[in-house]
DNA sequence: CGCGGATTCCACCTTTTGATGGAGGCTGCG
DNA sequence: CGCAGCCTCCATCAAAAGGTGGAATCCGCG
């Protein structure tokens, strides 16, 4: 069974969390820690050098590349190793660029170690794995098409977000502030609510924009 | 040298991160892990009854009482132990309750193994160990208090974020709109803005509210 | 005890925002 | 082509929010 282990590359800033993984998978069987990275862009480097089965992979690095630009620079490589995602967050913010980037499946920090090894085991033989709050949160966005925002009232929320007024949004948008109100307008009966400090919270909430 | 050991628990619902703190801090001398809690609730049981020299305390956990809160329960008792905050945010939002709840020390999660095991000693003794950026920013305080938000302050706009309207601050917090107007009128000039959104955005860059 | 800061409340007035109901132009697609 | 969805703009009215200037209470602290 052990003839060719699973070999890791685990990419996070945080020490503590690299020591984890490797304590957590170390000791399971065909699975081999054989890299670490702390930032993003020194696990692009590695995993170019082959050798890598699997890449764990943090979403936030404190400076430079996040995780999702790191998964897309690796995965475009043809013969490119699995990259897992395991992070603290679940929002759509997060989740989806990950996946588009092609990720091979997404965890959160909070799963227990079984659940992490099967994973790794899931991801070296290509199948994906979700953990269930993301895979609930892609089945609802899938069941509930109506609740996307369009790129232009993302665009406005977004400003909204940073705290401009409907003049000034209008102004950097190249917008009557009638049209900012149009805008707006929809978004709150889209997202159910009826101010713009309550569509941002929720906005946030559910991950369409970020902060 | 190893006479009396320090007896450690480490509260964190991420079992990577109780594995992580485990396996660096285990290879140090006289330091030993004694027990670990996956829920502030149970960090809170098991410092009472003893044993327990330092609490790693993390503090934000998936569900119930949150770090600082525990920090606050642990401390209150005679002869309790010291509680060293590590966590992965350094807003005011987290430090400022966190020291006032009475942790010895409060460190970040990507803080080198060394400076843990050193902080770790530190709060044995009983003195103070900060994270560099968390120190800078206490100081930061000390020097311009004008932009300190008041509790109440704070409290109103961590209402607004979540955005909700004058009357239902008042509401919630059992007061008249008028004196919800009067505190957010107080952190508008503080702030340097003339809107909620512009102060939830502003506020939240400089972390004083979470989110 | 007196002071300053925090907290609570008030009134009046201006500006911004939101609600409503259209309307015309553009684009992609069956 | 014709429809659907998106984007743009408009006017009008009602409701929040913000600006200003007080004012009274409470509390910790020197």
């Amino acid at each position: 069974m052990t003839a060719t282990p699973i070999r890791l590359l685990l990419a996070d800033d945080h020490p503590i969390v690299r020591a984890g993984l490797r304590a957590v998978l170390e000791t399971e069987d065909g699975i081999e820690v054989v890299a670490e990275a702390a930032t993003a862009e020194a696990a692009v480097a590695r995993a170019a050098e082959g050798d890598i089965d699997v890449v764990l992979m943090d979403l936030q690095f404190g400076k430079g590349m996040n995780g999702a630009e790191a998964t897309a620079a690796i995965t475009a490589r043809p013969g490119a190793p699995r990259v897992l995602i395991v992070t603290t967050y679940d929002t759509d913010a997060d989740t989806l660029p990950a996946i588009e980037a092609g990720a091979t499946g997404y965890l959160l920090k909070d799963a227990p170690p079984e659940d992490l090894a099967a994973a790794v085991r899931t991801a070296a033989a290509g199948r994906t794995t979700l953990a269930p709050t993301v895979a609930d949160r892609l089945m609802n966005r899938l069941r509930t098409p109506g609740t996307a925002l369009t790129r232009r009232e993302t665009e406005v929320l977004t400003l909204v977000a940073e705290g401009l007024s409907n003049q000034a949004i209008g102004n950097r948008l190249h917008l009557t502030e009638g049209t900012v109100k149009s805008h707006l307008a929809r978004v709150y009966t889209k997202l159910g609510v009826d101010s713009r400090t309550a569509a941002v919270a929720t906005a946030t909430d559910l991950g369409l924009i970020r902060r």
